[in-house]
DNA sequence: AAATGTGAAGTTGTTCACAGCT
DNA sequence: AGCTGTGAACAACTTCACATTT
């Protein structure tokens, strides 16, 4: 039973930026970077940074730094970016419809590979090659292509009952766009964004 | 000088959530609430909750529990919720039009008064009274309506540059959905709203 | 009896400061 | 000489458990 120390939650948040300014270092073809210099980039402690990196285990040379691409590489395969995983949205309302635009979401390793609507014959969004499928058509598309990972983007008043139906059709994590709490098991995550709040916060900061 | 101790960043997050949540108490005609009661709506523990709301002062009565209207405004206040606050959007993509079609932010007393794109011809979005203007219109616009809080909604390439400008006009808090870590002055305030970060965490605690 | 308010204990996360490699 | 890796100090946040009030 292999039970190392789980690695913190921001942590695995930071790994996120330290790979956005490892692919920007690499397409300047910088070899090599110091704590200090990519801790700078990504606006963390340098101590933190050096902290955090030895969870990967030893990555880097005293007295040298860090070499690019063999950090990039590390983190990648931690956070499973190596590999591209598919992912459903549900909900193609203006906010799906954006999401499905999206071009962020390949560069750290998803797809949408099928979104899905009550309203099924709403437009295909533009710029995406991705049809908009009728609801019947989840849960054999769910099986069908092995996915496990779901973006909800309904309006509130449905977020719970496609949460469940997600979740019975094997569904195992859910990036939540809608303003709602959503109610899942233990073996399933839900993450929330909701832009409401975060500006209602950013707004209260402002003001000391 | 008042120098009361601050409430923790992460208490005022909560507060967001204990709003919402007795919004839907308001509305369904409940007058009084627990803290147990709230805290499960709200998802937290309820001595979390009860911590959080002594930042308020007392606001309950022992043996009883919280009235709902009176928490409800008390929460209102510290947020700064009880009033309408003007905000700008720039960048009117796929998700900048989402944003600006996007109906939450008024539930939490913000309001888009003007969207401005570099491509102003950009089709008003649809459902939305938001016209599109050119970005010339910016700075007379920020400073005649008295608008310090943006929402920042353009690509990468741009996002610094067009951040910049913002800080120039007075903007004093951006809300910046670019994958970029802006570089902004101390006295202003930026937020970051990243859906590809947030999708990679939440893969990533999915197994384990 | 019921439920708040809160010190104290526990947990998690951050920064310092320096020993230890290369 | 330079920069990493890390124990120890520090700071922030969460939860417990119970005294206190209505």
């Amino acid at each position: 039973m292999s039970r190392k120390p789980p690695i913190p939650r921001k942590s695995i948040y930071r790994f996120s930026l330290y790979l956005r300014c490892l692919q920007g270092l690499h397409r300047d073809n910088v070899a090599t970077v110091s704590s200090e210099t990519l801790a700078k980039a990504a606006k963390v402690n340098p101590a933190q940074l050096r902290k955090d990196l030895t969870y990967l285990g030893h990555s880097g040379r005293r007295g040298f730094g860090y070499k690019v691409i063999e950090l990039k590489d590390r983190i990648d395969s931690l956070m499973g970016t190596n590999q591209l995983t598919p992912i459903v949205l549900v909900g193609v309302g203006n906010l799906g419809a954006a999401l499905v635009s999206y071009q962020g979401f390949e560069e750290v390793g998803f797809g949408i590979v099928g979104a899905f609507d009550s309203q099924s014959e709403r437009a295909r969004p533009k710029d995406s090659p991705v049809p908009v499928h009728p609801m019947e058509d989840l849960p054999a598309f769910i099986s069908g292509h092995h996915i496990t990972l779901a973006i909800l983007a309904v309006p509130a008043n449905s977020a719970q009952s496609v949460a469940n139906q997600l979740v019975s059709y094997g569904i195992r994590g859910i990036l939540n766009f809608s303003p709602v709490l959503l109610e899942v098991p233990d073996e399933v995550l839900a993450h929330n964004v909701n832009v409401a709040i975060e500006l209602q916060n950013l707004a209260y900061f402002m003001r000391e």
